[in-house]
DNA sequence: GGAAGTTGTCGAAGCGCTTCGACTGTGACA
DNA sequence: TGTCACAGTCGAAGCGCTTCGACAACTTCC
C-alpha cells in the first residue's frame, strides 16, 4: 500500500530556491535506488517493510514531495480535473459555491486537485486545459442547452462531465437534478391542495434567451404537469430586483387575479416576492400559497419558511466527481437525473373557497 | 516576439489517447530543430521572419500546444497560481466570488491559471502545492490574525500575497480594504450629521472569535473612530438569522434608545434589519440612520438603498495577482490597504431632535 | 582584409519522475 | 539437487520541454 504524506513532516522548512529534494536525494538517503523510491510511494510494486521504513524515514528526514510537473510527464496523469465555472452570473451564487465547495471536496478525496477556469473564457479554456494536459478530466458547470464549450472535445474521449443536459450530450456524462420532475412536484403540491391557477415566477430573462438548460427544463416540466394535471399554470420571468419583483407581482395581481399557488423558480426573488406579497395584503400561505425550487437555508431563512424543492448541490457535485473518476477507469459514461425533494414547510394551504 | 495561439486552430481535433503532437513533431514539420520551436514560442531568441512562419504553421497544422508538465519540469514555472478559497463560511458567499472572479481574470491576464485550494484543507494544502512544485505563487484569501496556513512558508521566500492583514504579516505581501478607515468614514458620516449615539451591528459571533483580520479591524476602527469623534459606540455580533437580526435589534433599541445611527458590517443582516426597523416603527432613515459596509449592488438593492462603503474586491483582487506578478518577478513584498469609499444614497439623514 | 561582433539555428544535456525489463536471492517443489 | 516461481531491488530509458553553448554565415569597423 502507498504512503500517505503528512503534512508536518518535520523536516526543516527548505528555503524557496534552496533546491528541492528530489526522488534522487531519497534514494541516496535510504541507500536505495530511486525506482524503488517511486515502488515505495506507489505501491506498485512489494516492497520489503525494512525498506519501505527506510524509505519513509529518508522521505520524513528531507521532507520530500514529489514534483508534479515531473510526475506528470512521466506517467501521463495530472492528478488534476480541471473546473469551469460560471463567474459573473444570473444564477444563485451561493448555489454555485455549494457546488464548487462539494466539487472541491471530492476531488481531494481522490486524491485530485482543482482547476479553476471560468466560463466566461469560453471554449478556448477547455481546449487549453485539455490540449496542453493540464488536467486528467474536465467537469463543466452551467451548461447551457447548446453548449460550444464542447464541440473541441467531441469524439476525443477526453472524460468530461456536465452539470446540466445540454440538447445533445452524445457522449458526454450529465449529472443534474430532474429539473422537470422538480416542476411536476411542485405544481402536483400545489394541484393536491386544491390550487387550479398556478403561476410560476422563473429566473431573469437573460437565463431564458442564454438557452440555460436547467431554467428551460424546469419551465417545460412546469408546463406539462399543469397540463396534465389539469390547472392553469402562465409563466413570468423575473429578475432579482426589489421593484421588478414588485411588478411582476402587481401585473400578475391584476391580469391573473385567478391565481392561488406560486412555484418560484429565483432564489434572489424570493425575499422581496414575500414582502411584497404581504404588502398586497395576499400573506403567504392563507392569502397565496407558495413553492419554491430553492437550496434548504434558503428556504428555511424567509420571512414564511417555505415548501422548497431543494438544489441538491453536493450531491450532484460529489456525484459529478465520481462520474469523472469513474471514467478516468475507463468506463463508460451515463447520464443522470438526481430525484427532487419536496420539503413541506407550511407555506402552501389550500385555496380560501371564493 | 512570442506567438500567441488561437483556440481554432483548424487542425483536426485530435482523439484523445492518440498520441499529441509534441515539440518535435513540429520541428519535423517545419524543418527545424526543435529548440528552434521553442524560441519561436517563448520569443526567447531572435528568429527570422522565414523560419518563423513555417514553424507557425506546422503547430497551427498540427494544432500543437505545449504539454504543460513538461514544460513546468524544463523551466521550473507552472504558470499556475494557488488561491486559497474559504468554502464554507460565515463570509458573504458572493463577495468571495467577487474576489475569485477578479483573481482569476487577472492571472489569465498574466497567461497564468488558478488552481483551487480550499481554507478548509489548511495547512497541508499550501505545502503541498508548494513542495510539489503545483504552482508558483499563492494568494491566500479570508486571512486571521493568527495565520497556521502560512507557518510553513515563512522564511522560504515563496511568492505569498495575503488578501487580509494578520497579526504579525512579516515577510508576506498583504492586500486588502482598509478597514479601520472605513469604519471611520463610516462614523464620521453619522458623527458628521449630528448623531452622538451609534451602533455596530457586526459579523457572527464565531467570526470574531476566529479571529478573522477584517472584522477586527472593522470592529478596531469603529471603536476608535467613536471615541476620537466623541460619539458613543456600541457594538453587536450579529447572525444572518431573521429572528436574531430581529432580536438583537429589539434589544438594542430598548437598552440603548439613544442609538439613532447604526453601522452594519453584515450584508447577509441588511435586509432583515431594515425589516425589522421597519415594524418596529424605525422606517429608515428618518426613524434610524444606517450606513453599511458591503457590496454596492447589495446596498442599491436594500428596501431603502444604503449610504454604503463598497468592498472593493474587484480591485482588491487584482492587486493580489500583480503583487503575486511582481514577487515572481523578484521586486520586494509590500503591504498595501486601499482607502474606503463611501457612496451617498440617503440611508444616512441628521437625527430627529427630541 | 582580418578582428570583432550579430544573427539565426542546431544539438545535447538536463528537469524529476515512472516504468519496464533484468537480475538476485530464497523457498517450494519434485 | 536441480528447477521454478516469486518477492524484492536496480538500472536505464524515456516523458516533452527549455536552455546553454557552439557554430556558421554575415556585417561592421578600423
Amino acid at each position: 500500500m502507498p504512503t500517505t504524506m503528512s503534512s508536518d513532516t518535520g523536516a526543516a522548512p527548505l528555503a524557496y530556491g534552496e533546491r528541492m529534494p528530489t526522488i534522487a536525494d531519497v534514494a541516496r538517503e535510504a541507500g536505495v535506488a530511486p525506482s524503488t523510491v517511486s515502488y515505495v510511494l506507489s505501491g506498485k510494486r512489494t516492497i520489503s517493510a525494512e525498506t519501505r521504513a527506510r524509505v519513509e524515514a529518508g522521505i520524513a528526514r528531507l521532507g520530500y514531495r514529489p514534483n508534479a510537473g515531473a510526475r506528470a510527464l512521466a506517467s501521463a496523469s495530472t492528478k488534476i480535473v480541471g473546473l469551469v465555472v460560471p463567474l459573473r452570473t444570473d444564477v444563485n451564487v451561493p448555489v454555485i459555491m455549494q457546488f464548487v465547495a462539494a466539487i472541491t471536496v471530492e476531488c481531494r478525496r481522490h486524491d485530485y486537485d482543482v482547476l479553476l477556469l471560468t466560463k466566461d473564457e469560453g471554449p478556448e479554456a477547455v481546449s487549453r486545459v485539455v490540449q496542453g494536459s493540464m488536467a486528467d478530466a474536465i467537469i463543466v458547470m452551467d451548461v447551457e442547452a447548446d453548449e460550444p464549450r464542447l464541440e473541441s472535445l467531441r469524439g476525443t474521449g477526453f472524460p468530461v462531465v456536465l452539470i446540466g443536459v445540454p440538447d445533445s450530450p452524445g457522449e458526454f456524462a450529465c449529472v443534474d437534478l430532474d429539473f422537470a420532475a422538480a416542476a411536476r412536484v411542485c405544481v402536483e403540491r400545489l394541484a393536491g391542495l386544491g390550487h387550479t391557477h398556478v403561476s410560476l415566477l422563473g429566473a431573469t430573462p437573460a437565463v431564458y434567451d442564454r438557452g440555460t438548460s436547467y431554467a428551460l427544463r424546469f419551465r417545460a416540466g412546469f408546463e406539462e404537469a399543469a397540463r396534465s394535471l389539469g390547472v392553469s399554470g402562465s409563466v413570468h420571468a423575473v429578475g432579482a430586483d426589489h421593484r421588478e419583483v414588485e411588478s411582476v407581482l402587481d401585473r400578475l395581481l391584476h391580469d391573473e387575479p385567478e391565481v392561488t399557488g406560486l412555484v418560484v423558480h429565483n432564489e434572489a426573488a424570493l425575499s422581496p416576492l414575500l414582502q411584497s406579497l404581504r404588502a398586497a395584503g395576499r400573506e403567504v400561505p392563507e392569502g397565496m400559497s407558495v413553492v419554491a425550487l430553492c437550496p434548504d437555508d434558503i428556504a428555511e431563512t424567509q420571512a414564511v419558511p417555505l415548501d422548497a424543492v431543494s438544489i441538491p448541490a453536493t450531491d450532484v457535485g460529489r456525484r459529478a466527481v465520481e462520474l469523472a473518476m469513474s471514467q478516468l477507469r475507463g468506463e463508460p459514461t451515463v447520464q443522470e437525473l438526481l430525484p427532487p425533494h419536496l420539503t413541506v414547510r407550511g407555506s402552501a394551504v389550500p385555496p380560501r373557497r371564493g
